[in-house]
DNA sequence: CTGCATCCACCGTGATACTG
DNA sequence: CAGTATCACGGTGGATGCAG
């Protein structure tokens, strides 16, 4: 089996593997906006969180969520209230991201600062 | 036109658009790659970074640069040598995604660490 | 309320062959 | 070498209806 010649410079720091976790984790449309809301507004249940992420067809949500926490960035809890309630909230791990999804929308207000030169609106919603 | 309730407290920090704006930027499969190899290699002639990347179809390829390019993250170069070379670089904007692309690589690295428990190989190289 | 079932349109990806 | 043309395929996202 003939390796091709794939390597990077010694001082490489990069992981491509990790990036395509990552890829592969937070693949699709919406799973970053599903966590930036989860973090920011905190456990939601699921027509709640519809609400808040520019009305997600149901089918859409529930999968990305389930794909979520098979990844285990979020927990899944039933609540045995009178009609069934569910509710999501994000894992410690999924906390964890926090830190470079805040790194990425950062950089892509300032990539829409210098380039696209349109505003951003507030920044404060999740749709939009 | 009525408004969703779609807003996030006020401590919020994260901006929604940016973080769509990097998923259109970014999207599909191998600009991440492309942008590392890119940024750690430097300049590279087309059949250069096709090796580099897992051997991804020319056309593909081809599309994914295309798209940087239009977004002023890589430039591209044509050399009047004998047989037509094409030289794509970074641009400054490009190399400033280092930040972020690092931070995602990283906390992937960490994930496959916690919780796939399967190693990263060395993380030195594009393919893989 | 939650979220599955079904159906469907579209796009991204890929293999191959070909042109300049 | 650097792409484009063509064809094919599967996955993803979306609409609607229904079930627990």
């Amino acid at each position: 089996m003939e390796k091709k010649n794939t390597e990077l410079p010694p001082g490489c720091k990069v992981s491509i593997t990790g990036l395509k976790d990552v890829q592969d984790i937070m693949g699709g449309k919406w799973k970053y906006r599903i966590v930036a809301a989860l973090y920011f507004v905190g456990k939601m249940r699921f027509m709640d969180l519809k609400r808040h992420i520019d009305d997600v067809a149901p089918k859409v949500l529930s999968k990305e969520l389930k794909d979520l926490e098979m990844n285990q960035l979020v927990t899944r809890t039933v609540c045995s209230t009178k009609p069934i309630t569910v509710e999501y909230a994000l894992t410690a791990l999924g906390e964890s991201m926090q830190g470079f999804i805040q790194s990425m929308a950062d950089w892509g207000v300032q990539y829409r600062h210098t380039v696209i030169k349109k505003p951003v609106g507030n920044t404060l919603r999740i749709s939009g």
